[in-house]
DNA sequence: GGAATGATGTACT
DNA sequence: GTACATCATTCCG
């Protein structure tokens, strides 16, 4: 089984415990998914694909595997991995890792010290991992990649998603239970 | 064409 | 807990 197969809430819960890396000129930094949303192609008002493809949301409709990197509030960047059948819009959001390699250089981009503050949110471990708006697109098995899990990660905790105001009450949010890196 | 909103984070009260 | 940065996309007229 690819990590990438499946829906996207099969992917959603099978990458938590997932490493993140992420290499460049400044070194190689990596974390652990401890958290999740998965945003569907139907029945999801919430999911970026849910108007068809755009000139923003183009590389969610990739093959899965590929990134989708876009643009939040005018001033952050949100990470998805895309899931499921080519041209099916499909993503799974990224929103928080345990920091794992690389403190030092993710302190240094985040411009904060305290590990619990560096990846808790999709905005921050983009920043932490330097993931930026040209990442858009890319297949995750170069610079930027995902490690499957080698062992549980423990049991798995669902509910609602964040920061959205459609289709609140599909629990579509997952995290690994009492995990202190998640975002809340 | 114009107004509202958004898969967020940070600073401030 | 509330305010605000900041801008592309979305929604309405």
């Amino acid at each position: 089984m690819s990590l990438y197969a499946g829906s996207a809430v099969a992917v959603a819960r099978r990458l938590l415990g997932a490493v993140l890396v992420h290499t460049t000129e400044e070194g190689r930094v990596a974390g652990r998914i401890v958290e999740t949303e998965a945003y569907l192609a139907v029945g999801d008002g919430a999911s970026h694909s849910r108007m068809g493809p755009t000139d923003r949301n183009r590389s969610m409709f990739l093959a899965a595997g590929h990134a989708y990197v876009y643009r939040i509030y005018g001033v952050h960047h949100c990470f998805n991995v895309v899931t499921g059948a080519e041209g099916r819009g499909e993503a799974v959001l990224v929103r928080a890792l345990e920091p794992l390699e690389g403190l030092e250089v993710m302190a240094a981009r985040r411009g904060r010290a305290r590990p619990q503050d560096l990846c808790s949110g999709p905005g921050k471990l983009v920043q932490a991992l330097g993931i930026e708006a040209g990442h858009d697109g890319v297949l995750l098995d170069g610079a930027l990649s995902i490690t499957p899990r080698e062992r549980s990660p423990g049991p798995i905790a669902a509910g609602p998603r964040i920061g959205i105001s459609r289709s609140l009450e599909l629990p579509l949010r997952f995290g690994v239970a009492r995990s202190p890196w998640c975002s809340r």
